[in-house]
RNA sequence: GCACGCGUAGCUCAACGGUAGAGCAUCCGGUUGUCGACCGGAAGGUCGUGGGAUCGUCACCCAUCGCGUGCGCCA
């Protein structure tokens, strides 16, 4: 007798007996017949208990929602009027002749037959649960096709898929890491990967040529939403290539990703932007492209202005005056300008002027202090139509530029331009190759310690190292950074000379990076190359607001696997056999549901 | 570490400072074409925790814990 899956069951099996085994969904019983919806990862059957089946309608009375059954059966056309057209299978129903119960399951904490919300923690303790509802499992479906396609992308190309060791050597800077002590060496640890990114440049050094891994990286950082202690990259790396050659492959790798594993097209090429660019015009490195409304500067309308707090920003480089549209706003509230003020104030600004522009004269916050000719002069710099708004920010150019970013995509959302079924990929380049560090000033890498200047620049490293341009490059995805690349150094050289720029000693050169100096020393071929997130990636692909949506067993945004209850504590016998004492006892486990 | 929001029945949420409630789920009974079945009934609460103000609190104040979002952090 064929199996059959809950989803696959159709009008061509009509007449044949079939075996399906599910998870009851759904019990209606009517007394003298009962409907059990049966439901796999793959969809849902209806099944029909008769009484004539003594032994099989007994069962169907005492089956309850999560209950684990195999029925066999008649496959039958429903009666006329009963098909169920929200069913795939809706046409056909398995007339029950027979059912063995193989689990029986507790009521669950919380519905899985449907998508109402249910509060997280409770999802992640009973995470097992979760996944059997339709959001997880269409999420994961939309991984695994992604995952998939990008293999088989590289595959064609002749890429290597190689595993990165993740018991590693702690190097210092960037995020703190996460670490792991060893018993034979008492005293030493090793370190979990914040990114295979040395590794990677060592497999090129290895003649490897192409390589790619879908690779679990860790990063003992606070969280976010996109934003997870341990996470998954695709990371990509290739020898004897440029900026471009990389950019060409990873946009090709997007598009047939989007292509094959959402059926979607994406336009080429994929605009891109420098990184001066991304700033002017959407106050952000990484711009969200789904709608224009692009800022404006309107320091000019304000040029001899006797407006005190104005006129130290209406000139000179240092400062802006930046405008953000606000299509339609000008009938908006007094309370709603309130709030935007407000929100421009947690972005960082002093404040927010707006101007409403409705069909007939103006109106604004600092009405008294403006006038008809210059109100018109902001209005044509900003590019405001009537009836729409005008929310002016002015400070240091950095501040004003963030605040304006963040006021554009407030509006953005508010108008409704920033859909989550909509892709606006884009690539930002030219990022400056350093940058300070805004509280010690200390000079720090903008990407990482191995990324290369534009060609022909290194000789301003001696000279003015702030005006050198990095061949880094980012994808950036509906306002998100989707990942990084770059070409790397290869001259061991100039590689030590960078170090050196960031303070590191030689002797704490030699001590972290020592097999990577030495490798270099061997015939280092050019490379470059790029990292995506693909938990990012997917979540984005779904429409999800958090990767926690994408990811099988997530940690909570404390870090905590509430399924687990990891972290825990160890036993006496495993802390002496690390050669560990604990300074402090060790933190009660946190789970409020236990 | 900081800011904001949330915490009431198994779940999702209500409740003007004056007797804690609804829908769904659960349990029982009825029910032969439903598909969020339907009808009737029952059970279910330390209002996160601890203080305080008040004649009186789920509601106000303080502290604390948990969760979420953001900031810091994330080469």
């Amino acid at each position: 007798m064929p199996k059959r899956s809950c989803g696959a069951l159709a009008a061509t099996d009509i007449g044949t007996s079939a075996e399906i085994n599910g998870w009851v969904n759904r019990r209606r019983d009517h007394g003298g017949l009962v409907f059990i919806d049966l439901r796999d990862r793959d969809g849902i059957t209806q099944a029909v208990f008769d009484p004539a089946q003594t032994a099989a309608f007994e069962i169907a009375q005492t089956l309850r929602n999560e209950d684990v059954v195999r029925i066999t059966g008649l496959a039958r056309r429903r009666p006329a009027g009963t098909e169920n057209s929200k069913l795939s299978t809706g046409e056909v129903e398995v007339a029950v002749e027979r059912v063995d119960v193989l689990a029986r399951s507790l009521v669950p904490p919380f519905p899985v037959n449907a998508d109402a919300d249910v509060d997280e923690s409770l999802r992640l303790k009973y995470r097992y649960l979760d996944l059997r509802r339709s959001r997880l499992q269409r999420n994961l479906t939309v991984r695994h096709k992604i995952v998939k396609a990008i293999r088989d992308f590289f595959d064609e190309r002749e890429f290597l898929e190689i595993e990165t060791p993740c018991l590693i050597k702690s190097t210092p800077e960037g995020a703190r890491d996460y670490v792991v002590p060893s018993r034979v060496y008492p005293g030493t640890f090793y370190a979990l990967p914040q990114s295979p990114q040395i590794l990677k440049q060592l497999l090129m050094v290895g003649g490897i040529g192409r390589y790619m891994q879908i690779a679990r990286c860790f990063r003992d950082e606070d969280q976010r939403a996109d934003r997870l202690p341990e996470f998954t990259q695709l990371d990509v790396e290739m020898s004897f290539v440029d900026e471009a050659d990389v950019m060409t492959i990873m946009e090709d790798c997007i598009v047939y990703t989007w292509r094959v594993a959402l059926g979607l097209e994406v336009s080429q090429p994929i605009p891109r932007l420098t990184y001066a660019e991304a700033l002017a015009r959407f106050g952000s490195d990484k711009p969200d492209m789904r709608f224009e409304l692009e800022l404006r500067d309107v320091a000019a309308a304000f040029a001899g202005t006797p407006i005190n707090f104005l006129a130290e920003h209406a000139s000179g480089d240092a400062s802006r005056i930046i405008a953000v549209r606000y299509p339609g706003g000008a009938s908006l509230s007094r309370r709603d300008f309130d709030a935007l003020t407000e929100s421009a104030k947690t972005f960082g600004a002093g404040g927010l002027i707006w101007i409403c522009y409705p069909v007939d004269g103006w109106k604004s916050s600092i009405a008294k202090l403006l006038d008809d000719t210059t109100v018109e002069t902001i209005r044509e710099l900003g590019g405001a139509e009537p009836g729409d708004a005008l929310l002016l920010v002015a400070g240091p150019t950095q501040l004003a530029s963030d605040v304006a970013g963040k006021l554009r995509l407030l509006v953005g959302d508010k108008i409704g331009h920033r859909p989550t079924d909509r892709f606006a990929f884009c690539w930002v380049k030219d990022f400056p190759l350093f940058e300070r560090d805004p509280e010690t000033q200390a000079i720090a890498p903008t990407h990482h310690p191995f990324t290369s200047p534009a060609p022909g620049q290194e000789a301003l490293l001696d000279t003015d190292p702030f005006a050198m341009r990095a061949q880094h490059y980012d994808l950036v995805l509906n306002g998100f950074e989707l990942g990084s690349g770059s070409i790397r150094i290869h001259d061991p050289e100039f590689q030590r000379r960078i170090f050196q720029l960031f303070g590191l000693s030689e002797q704490t050169i030699a001590d972290r990076f020592g097999f990577f100096m030495d490798a270099l020393q061997y015939g280092a071929p050019p490379h470059g190359g790029m990292a995506w997130g693909i938990d990012r990636l997917v979540m984005l692909a779904c429409g999800e607001p958090s990767i926690r949506e994408v990811i099988a067993f997530p940690k909570n945004q404390t870090a905590r696997d509430l399924m687990m209850d990891a972290p825990s504590p160890i036993s006496q016998e495993q802390l002496r056999e690390l050669g560990l004492d604990l300074k402090a006892k060790p933190a009660r486990g946190a789970n409020p549901l236990t």
